[in-house]
Formats: structure tokens, C-alpha cells, sequence
RNA sequence: GCCCCUGUAGCUCAGUUGGCAGAGCAUAUCCAUGGUAAGGAUAAGGUCAACGGUUCGAUUCCGUUCGGGGGCUCCA
């Protein structure tokens, strides 16, 4: 976020925070910063706030806006500080926190607040009609559950009103997207909260797409040097106690079921099962580097209020890998994964992707040699650079068991999402002590990597129905051809030329119902069928057919023969246009 | 779990300042001879989320519970 804009949607802050003090005698402050698309600031009202509330705090930060209200930058000490926020219990707190000496203050009109600043010079600097406040919001003071729950208000604000606008048309875009309302429009899934929160039915349609996709990944993990595994869905309580679920991860387990004299928990992650499969026979450095893939289905506990849609659900099937390698593999093994990744994305259409490399937490919270935290990590920036890919490091953001790559890819309205995830795992390693025998006969420990790249197939299906509207590829679209009669009589044609359309693999369906062509296009286009074959008297008297794109273009007496070798071609190269 | 919003037909939503519940789409039946985004008619479809309370009367007002959405937290 460039800092002009930081400084007006801070500044934005203070103004709110000055409305709210007119209006709500008694409001106690928390905190109010600029965030990616606006603002917020917390708040203890004396009394509950409505929705409806939020026009007249706007209405008061426009008159305010309109005084011309100068912010005024103020260096106190710590006690002075203490004594201007006496009844202000959070601002105390913050004070309390900061370090020995000057503290700064900024005051506008009759407000004054804690604050580092920059600010604006002048309320003037702010466009009345570049924010909207948006919603109130519940949070704990200092994100704690232990606390008191404060009351926050978000706003949009810009520089301008143009950008506002463009920002908030950009968000009615990503409602029309929503993956929930498509699932529902296509047909494509359903979540039902009687069966169960957070599992996927995969209607028909979305069994379309899946297998497709799958297929496809299948095909190119084979490609590429991997082997597929199936794993069990369930492992007893050894194999959590080992991999050490059981003490970091129980929270997000589910409760275990007795079997016998056992429990069995139902898994969380994959891990552990490549690893018995790794174990079941003494390793070669000559059978090194394994890399094993598998679409492992895996049950994790998520708290009622973080589900959302296929974004966030409790059941998904991780398109995960496990590489095992030495030392030395370790490099071109972390290259290739991320250049894979990459070949995949550019497959599905994304064009701007971005890595976020994650490094050692500090303190002594890490498992693992230094030694090869070091390489491991040196490997993963290596990768990055060599990609020419646009990076970040997030200095400590890396797991207790090993540095780690995720890249996000930007969608088609400017949205960033996580889909693939490149971790090293020394805990895992150490725990179960996997080994193999190297060329000078000493047993040695493999590097583990854990990678996922599309994440899960869940949430890749709703990210992708959100980049795409729903509009899919033509090799992933559950219905590819749509055959249309212009009238009842050429419905022996329609047949005919649809079951050559399926005897080549297309997906192709018959529309023969009562309606008319005009509402069966309709349907089509609603549905985003890539190809609309409009068939009637010519076309069965040349044999050619009438082609509607749902792009809106239109091609006409195209040879029957010279329609399907196309369809197959687009389809066989995975062509993003039709 | 907590804060805010919300719950009317399969779907999208009206509506009742408290007096027998409405539309469009979808569904079913019938009618309709044909060229690129909805041909027409009829029918069926509801314990107005559930349970209490106030009232002559509650889908409407109040309370509780259960869902759904947006946040906090976490992350694939």
C-alpha cells in the first residue's frame, strides 16, 4: 500500500473516530488503522450500535470533513500521556506497552488520539464522497478471545471518488462470482447443514469438471516422475501419537473411534501414511529421489463460524505429494516442484503469480538440524529466483517443522488466493526416523517435502469458478456441446450428430425438450456451454453445423467433420480460447 | 465460541402499521410448423425456521432456540 493512501485512510480513521465521539458521549477507544481496501476503527460503545446507525457517523464525517480540520502533531511524555487518556482504559494499555520517552499525538477539531501518524495536513486533503462506511463487525481487543469483545467498524476509502466506485464495482463483480451462488445457478455442488457443515456434494456437473481435472492431474503427475498412492482414511492413535498430530494438531482432529481396543482418528494429513509406505523397506540413495502423490481426502475441524462455501470447508481431498531425496537432489528436486506448479497454472489461464517465502521462526521453537534449515531454505529462494518469479520473504513466517514457498496467483478481477504450498518437514523426518542407506554405506536421513498445488480440489473449484464466472475452459467444462433443433423435425439430426459428438469423448447434450430454440439457447448460454450447435434444414441437408459460441460469436455451414476435429484439437491442447 | 445482520414456495424475492399468504423462475399437464438470450394457458406447490409469551386473533410484536451471511481467530 503506497503511503499517501495509508495516510488518507488513517486520517479517514481519526475523522470517524472524531464522529463517533460526537455522537456517542462515553465511547471508549480502541484502535484504528488503514487496512488493504479502507479502514477501521474499534470501539466499546456505551450503548448498541446499529447498522442503521452507521449513515449518521458518515453524515457527522462529511460536516467534520467540510471544517477544514487541521491535524496537529504533538510529542508528550508517558506520563502526560497517561493523564490526556485517563478514561480511555485501551489507550492506556497501548501507552503502557510503548517504550520510555516522547510519545506522539495527533488532534483534530476536539478529537486527539494516540498516534504514531503520518496524517494528513488537513481534513480538506479528505473527498467527502471517497469512503463508505460498511459494516459492524465483532472484535476482540488485541485479536483475543480472552478480552473484550470491542465493537468495529469498517470503511472503504480512497483517494477518490473514482477509485471508491471502481473498488465497489469491482466487489458487485465478485458477488456475481460468488462460488456459492454458482454452484447453486450451475449446479455444480450443494452443502447441506441438516447432513453436516462444511462437506461438498459434487452434483453431476461438478463431477464433470472434477474427473476432467483430475484425470488430467493424474496424467501429469505421472509425467513428471511421480507415483500415485492410496492411502486409508483412517490410522490409529500410534500413528498420531508418532507423527506428533496428537500434541500440535489435536484441536483440529476429530474425536477418535474405538475399534476393537484401539482408537482410530480419521486423518488430517497425508503425511504419515506416505511415510509407512516409505518405511515398509530399507531405501537406497539409489532409490532416491520418490516422489509420491496422492488426492488424499482428509477431515480437519474448522470452528462453525470460519466455514464458507468451498473456500473453507471441514472435508477436502488435497491434491498432496510427499518427495523423499537426498542432500544433494534437494535443489533441482525444489525447481522442479515449483516449475511443475507453475506449468500447471499457466495451463489453467493464471497469468500473475506471486511467492511468499516463509523462513525459520524465531526462537527455539524449530525442529531440524540449522544446518539444513539453512539449505532447505536457500533451496526454496534458489527456485524463486531461478523462475524469475515476484517474491516476498516473511522473515519467521515459517512453520516450527520447515521453511516453506506458497504462491498465489491473481485472479481475472485482481483477487490474490493460495493454491500451491511447497513445506520442507524436518519434524515429520525426525519422528519417524526415516532413513536410507547412502553410497558410502551410512544410514542417512532424507530431506521430506510436503507439497500441495492446487491445495485442495475443493477450494481450487471455488477459486476457479470465481476467476472464471463459471465460464470453464472448454476441457473442463462439464458440458461442452450443447445440440439445439430449430424445430422438432430435426430432432433425428440433433441425435445423430450428438452421438457422434460423445462416440469422439465430448461431452455433448441433446436438447430435445418442448421448448423452443430460442429458450434453449437461453439455457445454453446461461449455463456457459462453450458450443451451441444450432441444427435445422440446411445444416442436415449439407451436413455441416451451425456453431454459437457463449462468447457471443457466431459461425455457420462449418462441416460436420471439420466441427468435431476442432472440439477435439481445442480440447486435446487444453486451448483457453474456443 | 463471541459481535453485527438475517430466516416467507425447490430458487430469487414481495407483503401484512396484528385480521384466511403473493409474484417471477423452476416443476406437471395441455396448446403452439422453423433459424440464434424466455411462445401461451392451466395446475400443483407454504405449520411464513422451531418453541414459548402478549393478544379476541401472531407469519407480523417480545423472548428463547436452531439455521444462514459478514467479522474476530485459523488456514488448503
Amino acid at each position: 500500500m503506497a503511503a499517501d493512501i495509508e495516510r488518507i485512510r488513517h486520517s479517514f480513521a481519526h475523522v470517524m473516530a472524531e464522529a463517533v465521539q460526537h455522537l456517542y458521549g462515553g465511547v471508549k477507544f480502541g484502535i484504528g488503522p488503514a487496512i488493504q481496501d479502507g479502514f477501521y476503527y474499534d470501539f466499546l460503545f456505551p450503548k448498541p450500535v446499529a447498522e442503521e446507525d452507521l449513515r449518521a457517523i458518515e453524515k457527522e464525517m462529511r460536516r467534520i470533513i467540510a471544517q477544514d480540520q487541521i491535524f496537529v502533531r504533538e510529542e508528550v511524555t508517558k506520563e502526560q500521556a497517561k493523564e490526556l487518556f485517563r478514561d480511555q482504559p485501551f489507550k492506556l494499555e497501548l501507552i503502557e506497552g510503548l517504550e520510555e520517552g516522547t510519545i506522539s499525538i495527533y488532534r483534530q477539531g476536539d478529537f486527539v488520539d494516540l498516534c504514531r501518524g503520518p496524517h494528513v495536513e488537513s481534513t480538506r486533503e479528505l473527498k467527502p464522497d471517497a469512503f463508505t462506511l460498511k459494516t459492524l463487525a465483532g472484535a476482540y481487543w488485541r485479536g483475543d478471545e480472552t478480552r473484550p469483545m470491542l465493537t468495529r467498524i469498517y470503511a472503504y476509502a480512497f483517494a477518490s471518488k473514482a477509485e471508491l466506485e471502481a473498488y465497489l464495482k469491482m466487489l458487485e463483480e465478485a458477488e456475481k462470482r460468488d462460488n456459492r451462488r454458482l454452484g447453486k445457478e450451475l449446479d455444480l455442488f450443494s452443502t447441506h447443514e441438516e447432513a453436516g457443515a462444511g462437506l461438498i456434494y459434487w452434483h453431476p456437473k461438478g463431477g464433470r469438471f472434477r474427473v476432467a481435472l483430475e484425470d488430467w492431474w493424474r496424467e501429469e503427475h505421472y509425467k513428471n516422475g511421480y507415483e500415485i498412492l492410496f492411502t486409508p482414511h483412517i490410522g490409529k492413535s500410534w500413528l498420531w501419537e508418532t507423527s506428533g498430530h496428537l500434541g500440535f494438531y489435536k484441536e483440529n482432529m476429530y474425536s477418535p473411534m474405538k475399534i476393537d481396543e484401539d482408537n482410530y482418528y480419521i486423518k488430517p494429513m497425508n503425511c504419515p501414511f506416505h511415510i509407512m509406505i516409505y518405511k515398509s523397506q530399507t531405501r537406497s540413495y539409489r532409490d532416491l529421489p520418490l516422489r509420491w502423490a496422492e488426492l488424499g481426502t482428509v477431515y480437519r475441524y474448522e470452528r462453525a463460524g470460519a466455514l464458507h462455501g468451498l473456500m473453507r470447508v471441514r472435508g477436502f481431498t488435497q491434491d498432496d505429494a510427499h518427495i523423499f531425496c537426498t542432500p544433494e537432489q534437494i535443489e533441482g528436486e525444489i525447481e522442479e516442484v515449483l516449475r511443475f506448479s507453475l506449468s500447471m497454472h499457466k495451463t489453467l489461464g493464471f497469468k500473475e503469480i506471486k511467492a511468499y517465502l516463509a523462513t525459520k521462526p524465531k526462537g527455539d521453537g524449530a525442529v531440524g538440524d540449522p544446518a539444513r534449515w539453512e539449505q532447505a531454505t536457500e533451496s526454496l529462494r534458489k527456485a524463486i529466483e531461478k523462475e524469475g518469479l515476484a517474491y516476498e520473504i516473511d522473515e519467521g513466517g515459517g512453520a516450527f517443522y520447515g521453511p516453506k514457498i506458497d504462491l498465489k496467483v491473481k485472479d481475472a478481477i485482481g483477487r490474490e488466493w493460495q493454491l500451491t504450498t511447497i513445506q520442507f518437514d524436518f519434524n515429520m523426518s525426525e519422528r519417524f526416523q526415516i532413513e536410507y542407506i547412502d553410497s558410502d554405506g551410512q544410514r542417512k536421513r532424507p530431506y521430506m517435502v510436503h507439497r500441495a498445488l492446487l491445495g485442495s480440489i475443493e477450494r481450487f473449484f471455488g477459486v476457479y469458478l470465481e476467476h472464471t464466472a463459471g465460464a470453464f475452459p472448454l476441457w473442463l467444462s462439464p458440458e461442452q456441446v450443447a445440440v439445439i433443433p430449430v424445430a422438432p423435425l430435426f430432432d433425428e439430426y440433433v441425435k445423430e450428430v450428438t452421438a457422434i459428438l460423445k462416440g469422439k469423448g465430448i461431452r455433448a447434450t441433446a436438447m430435445l425438450s418442448e421448448e423452443r430454440m430460442n429458450a434453449k439457447i437461453r439455457d445454453a448460454q446461461n449455463q456457459k456451454i462453450p458450443y451451441m450447435v444450432i441444427l435445422g434444414q440446411r445444416e442436415k441437408d449439407d451436413r455441416t453445423v451451425s456453431v454459437r459460441l457463449r462468447t457471443g460469436g457466431q459461425e455457420n455451414g462449418i462441416a460436420l467433420d471439420a466441427f468435431v476435429a476442432r472440439v477435439l484439437e481445442k480440447i486435446e491442447t487444453k486451448a483457453l480460447d474456443l
